[in-house]
DNA sequence: TTTTGAGTTGTTCGA
DNA sequence: GTCGAACAACTCAAA
């Protein structure tokens, strides 16, 4: 019994190193299988899109080369997760199962059912916290209940118990005499069949070593000033490590040390700053997750129930006209593109578009949602639920009533000299910088092909307003 | 139980 | 151009 292997169950924690699972697994000196299971039903509604699918394709096929250099494979399956385990466990005569724990309601239902029946034969099935510095279950406030404001909820995580140290990469492990079969990687279909997808290749290297190389260029370059630089698009002043992060490619207790050291080694006033920051950015990462888990309908429903009445519009060229960035409002669009082109959006970006769909055109935040589970690389379920519920005013947010981005107004404060619209819109890139964020307002006509702006900013917010008071009464 | 203080990211208006 | 107040009285978390 003691020498039969362990199975490790990868699903978003493509790493080698400080993954918890693994380690312990390495640590019995039994042999270890590790397996990838496709199985995208299972998390209906929510399987990957297209964008998280293209990641999860290149990831996968670097983890397979680390695990190879560590003389190991991937066994991947395509079949029910749990009828998959099971066959391989008889397959392999392994007795044990280890993995790292998710927080998305079907996961964790899916997850929790396997548990419990794998337990009651006698299988040693154990899992492991690898993705958040404080799992859900663990945070709540003085009265046992989970938070709604992140403020409250980040002071209450900083005074708890310091994260765990990461843990180091096992040197070797041993491995079954005999390989199971293993699915072909190509044979899951997860890159795209139209060829969309050529802008993410400059933009992004998926895997272990890209998400490491992406930390050390934040650290050289952008952490200095990340409370002053984060907000402007057209710099590079975010991390840029969200998809990474997402597929588990590099874990937040590695990033909470990365940074804690990087402060602590430098007499720079800014590192401290942007440093702190940017693990505040981490804490809401956190929050997302705990509130995703303690409110799991907040995936398809406003947290604040009076929203289930909000009278939401359904226009489907409008939305089209949004998502292939063909509003008339050059940062709208220009943030589209950039979507569309890399998988990506900048956070300050992100805002600025959802604001527009959500109350320039009353168009539901479920909608806007559902394109950037599509779009994003970085597509993970509790940050995007909770930034669109942010967004729609109806999640948490301690005071959204009246937060209406004006997107003139955001174009000119964090691309006042248009370099970023410039660059994602090029009917716009002649256009002086002083009217690029209103080209309407050009004496003659400027931007050759460039909409006129769909609504009018100042009728929409009215619009808007009249709506939310509706909901009030 | 009641009270009090505070809340990611904004905009507009009028002085 | 800059600044403070109003937006509208809300909800959460802690004392």
């Amino acid at each position: 019994m003691s020498d039969t292997p362990i199975l490790v169950w990868f699903r978003r924690d493509l790493r080698l190193a400080d993954n918890p699972a693994l380690h312990a697994a390495a640590e019995t000196g039994r042999p270890i299988i590790p397996v990838f299971i496709w199985a995208p039903k299972e998390e209906d509604p929510w399987a990957p899109g297209a964008a998280s699918r293209w990641w999860l394709h290149h990831s996968l096929t670097a983890f397979v080369q680390s695990l190879e250099k560590k003389g190991s494979r991937l066994v991947v399956l395509e079949e029910g997760s749990e009828a998959g385990l099971r066959r391989l466990m008889k397959e392999t005569g392994a007795t044990a199962i280890y993995w790292n724990r998710l927080y998305e309601p079907a996961i964790v239902a899916r997850d929790k059912e396997i548990k419990s029946a794998l337990k009651q034969e006698n299988i040693e099935a154990i899992s492991f916290n690898h993705s958040l510095l404080f799992e859900p279950h663990q945070v709540a406030n003085k009265s046992g209940k989970p938070f709604q404001v992140f403020t409250p909820f980040w002071r209450h995580c900083l005074s708890l118990d310091e994260p765990a140290s990461p843990l180091a990469t096992p040197r070797k492990w041993a491995s079954p005499k005999e390989w199971p079969d293993s699915v072909p990687l190509d044979d899951l279909k997860l890159l795209p069949r139209i060829n969309w997808d050529a802008g993410f290749y400059d933009t992004w290297t998926p895997g272990e070593k890209g998400a490491h190389t992406a930390v050390e260029q934040f650290l050289d370059e952008a952490v200095i000033d990340y409370k002053a630089k984060r907000d402007f698009p057209a710099t590079v002043g975010t991390s840029r490590l969200s998809p990474h992060l997402h597929f588990g490619e590099i874990g937040p207790r590695q990033l909470w040390y990365i940074v804690q050291e990087a402060i602590a080694g430098s007499d720079r006033k800014g590192m401290v700053q942007g440093g702190e920051f940017y693990l505040r950015e981490v804490g809401w990462r956190e929050f997302a997750h705990h509130l995703l888990y303690h409110f799991p309908h907040t995936a398809e429903a406003p947290l604040r129930p009076e929203f289930g009445d909000f009278p939401w519009r359904e226009n489907a060229e409008e939305l089209l006209a949004w998502q292939r960035g063909l509003t008339g409002y050059p940062i709208v669009d220009a943030g589209m593109r950039e979507l569309w082109h890399t998988g990506w959006l900048h956070n300050r970006v992100r805002m600025i578009v959802a604001s527009f769909l959500v109350k320039d055109l009353l168009i539901s935040w479920q909608e806007g949602a559902a394109w950037f589970w599509d779009t994003l690389v970085d597509a993970d379920l509790a940050n995007n639920a909770l930034g669109w519920q942010w967004a729609g005013g109806c999640g948490a947010d301690a005071a959204p009533y009246f937060r209406i981005f004006n997107p003139t107004l955001q174009g000119e404060k964090f691309d006042g000299d248009g370099e970023y619209v410039r660059h994602w819109v090029p009917e716009l890139s002649g256009v002086d910088a002083s009217i690029i964020h209103k080209p309407w307002t050009a004496d003659k006509s400027v931007g050759d092909g460039y909409p006129q702006p769909m609504v009018d900013h100042k009728k929409a917010r009215d619009r808007a307003l009249a709506a939310l008071a509706e909901i009030k009464k």
